[in-house]
DNA sequence: TAGATTGTTAATCGATTAACAATC
DNA sequence: TAGATTGTTAATCGATTAACAATC
């Protein structure tokens, strides 16, 4: 038994959205079925990647015709578990908040955010994308009364770990965490990171190495609106 | 010669962010060494590990004694490419361009944002952040003028592929694109992609696996502002 | 000194890619 | 039928982990 928690296939997994995505626009042309060849081309993937990708799924392609679209998101959207709703509550109404809270696609994705949380009594009170935020000190009880699932933390970094170990405390399942921490919870909790600094890090680093370090001198010109 | 620009050390690149964070921490708190086996208790990394990666940006550490911490920091730092500024627009001012506009941290990860794009008239000649929201079209004039390496693509999916192809026309050397959708561009640009769906298709399927299906009906309460 | 911690070299592990028989 | 495309089995590749001598 291993020690951690350990998910295989994670690459695979993360490759799934992007093949969903696309199959979705290969039904709306019309089209029935597909080539992994075909799928490959447009993501700059090995054929053979998409096949293993795909088998993952359960859904069987057929030599000479490929795979049935159709049959394909629906399997890859059971796959994601994005078939089966998830409840969330968001914590911290930011700016970033604000956007999450005014994104009305999550519902695809198989969240639904129920309910929103700030401290800032500026915010408490308003209504964003049809939910209400409330004070922070409300959440216990709305957790005790409704089973949530998933908590959205877009609080400052600082307040990110207080708020992760709120939601332990409820027994949430899940974190989806858009502050630039590492959170800190129990094995038993899933924690998501969306981490803006890695995603950066990557980027800057592909750029120095595809075109040397950076040759633009931010002097040029400062904000335009000064 | 590889066919594609291939990155070795990904999975090494995607954790420095988080290493410098935390070794920033430890500087505040006074720490002057530290020792990989502490940092890799702090993430549940193998201390193993965390000695690969450091070996990566050339700091060499002491037996017994541990790494240098201020040395770390810079030498990730530098790792990363933060230390050298790439001047950066941002296309698509809705919610999110907005919140990311309103971020001023930007400059600590090597971008400085110089000027911010919409096409809607109800956002042109707003100004977020200190930047002056101006007309897309008003955009390749501008990438002459001043060299800009990084286009930060936040419009909505339908038009992200657009922008896209027009920030290459104008020469931009990377993307870092928040648009749910696979861009299309040529070998040479870097793409950068934040994709919320992969986090949330990762987040689900690990939730799935450790505690089986959603147990949560939706159903339980309604949005409670209704 | 003794022992904790490093950097290096080797082993393991998982993911990607290749090869190819099966089959529509 | 002929040939394109699949699923399977094997090989390669890169990343992680283990082992251990070097060293502060």
């Amino acid at each position: 038994m291993p020690r951690k928690f350990h998910i295989s296939n994670l690459p695979s997994i993360r490759r799934m959205p992007r093949y969903l995505h696309y199959l979705r626009r290969l039904a709306e042309q019309g089209h029935e079925t597909v080539s992994a060849a075909y799928i490959a081309e447009r993501f700059g993937f090995e054929p053979i990647q998409v096949r293993k990708d795909l088998a993952l799924t359960g859904v069987t392609g057929r030599p000479r015709i490929g795979f049935p679209v159709g049959e394909l998101i629906e399997a890859i959207v059971h796959f994601l578990g994005w078939d089966d709703t998830r409840s969330a509550v968001l914590v911290g109404v930011g700016s970033l908040g604000r956007a999450l809270l005014g994104y009305d696609g999550f519902d695809a994705y198989g969240i639904h955010i129920v309910a929103a949380f700030d401290n800032d009594p500026a915010v408490t009170g308003q209504t964003i994308g049809g939910i209400r935020v409330r004070p922070v000190d409300e959440l216990p009880a709305l957790a005790r009364r409704v089973p949530v699932n998933i908590g959205i933390i877009t609080v400052s970094t600082d307040a990110a770990q207080e708020v992760c170990d709120l939601l332990v405390d409820c027994d949430f399942h899940g974190i989806w965490n858009f502050a630039p921490a590492s959170l800190q919870a129990p094995d038993h909790v899933v924690v998501q990171t969306v981490d803006l600094a890695e995603s950066l890090g990557v980027l800057s680093v592909r750029l120095a190495r595809a075109f040397g370090s950076s040759d633009s001198p931010t002097s040029g010109e400062r904000s335009p609106s000064a």
